[in-house]
DNA sequence: CCCCAGTCCTGCGGGC
DNA sequence: TGCCCGCAGGACTGGG
């Protein structure tokens, strides 16, 4: 499941497309339900054809392809989306491309295998709209901790859902989360307005050395594999993870068992000794 | 304001 | 052994 680590390695591994020219954009051949497209494919393709690749930028958990008449287009991979350069895993779930010319990557393919992903193409109007209606709260790597705290301290939710709504953070999904809370010692069901100062700084500084550090290993390909870079390589962030999918196992910190709940429908793991209801983990040193 | 259940969608794995 | 159901959860919606 995508979230910044694995959208930012998606990023990074297109880079290459800049400079290129888009020759054409459509759907490709695919049994399955048609993606979400933005507008039409015919629209997207006409406003697409021609235009020179100037930047790919991230916003969130979604890759931004940049053109030189500003235009953008937002690839939202959600579940199981990845935006690749090279072979797709299958070709029965490969949903769009981007045709290039004048570059040595020939195209930017868009693969989903449950179709849940979205593209769409924004007006510099459209995507300034997008990014001030309120419904996309900062980067979770650009965000300093006043500004982090200002935006959670006065809600009676739980940490945990809290950092799944992307309106207030954007990048945070259910993985990192888990591990954020385990590295913080912050108990998932704390509320957030009974966090202290304190707290706020030490979830902010563990959300940025998590997110950096998972940047670093290219991300988490969990069992089912679907993750995948843009040169169709795994991660290997899975193997630091500390509580993420490890019910039952010993805490790799203090050797409790690791617990399973479920908050907002989702699944949370985290270790009862590590992150008491009470106060930060003494040893983790914060800022 | 916030919560919850339902929706989309596919593949997989547990259980019978 | 084989089949079916439920689960995985990101983003969103509608109702309370």
């Amino acid at each position: 499941m995508p979230e910044l680590p694995e959208v930012e390695t998606m990023r990074r591994g297109i880079l290459g497309i800049v400079g290129a020219t888009v020759h054409a954009a459509a759907r490709t051949p695919c049994r399955k339900q048609p993606i979400s497209i933005s507008p039409r494919i015919d629209r997207l393709n006409r406003r697409l054809q021609g235009q020179t690749i100037v930047d790919v930028e991230r916003l969130g958990k979604r890759v931004v392809v940049v053109v030189e008449s500003a235009d953008r287009l937002i690839f939202e991979p959600r579940m199981t989306g990845l935006v690749l350069i090279d072979a797709p895993p299958t070709t029965e779930h490969l949903r769009f491309e981007l045709q290039l010319e004048d570059s040595a990557i020939d195209r930017l393919l868009f693969w989903d295998r449950r179709g849940l992903g979205r593209i769409a193409l924004l007006s510099p109007a459209d995507y300034q709209s997008k990014l001030s209606d309120g419904s996309l709260g900062p980067d979770a790597l650009s965000v300093d901790a006043i500004e982090f705290r200002s935006r959670f301290k006065n809600s009676r939710r739980e940490i945990k859902v809290s950092l799944l709504d992307q309106a207030a953070i954007a990048g945070v999904g259910n993985l990192y989360a888990s591990e954020i809370l385990h590295l913080a010692g912050i108990h998932p069901q704390s509320r957030c307005h009974r966090l202290s100062v304190k707290q706020w700084g030490a979830i902010h500084t563990c959300m940025r050395a998590i997110l950096q550090k998972a940047i670093q290993y290219e991300g988490s390909t969990l069992s089912d594999g679907t993750y995948r870079n843009a040169l169709n390589e795994s991660g290997s962030y899975q193997n630091e993870h500390q509580v993420y999918d490890r019910a039952g196992q010993p805490c790799r910190y203090c050797g409790q068992s690791i617990q399973r709940i479920v908050q907002a429908q989702r699944s949370t793991f985290f270790c009862a000794r590590c992150q008491s209801r009470r106060g930060i983990r003494p040893q983790i040193e914060h800022g």
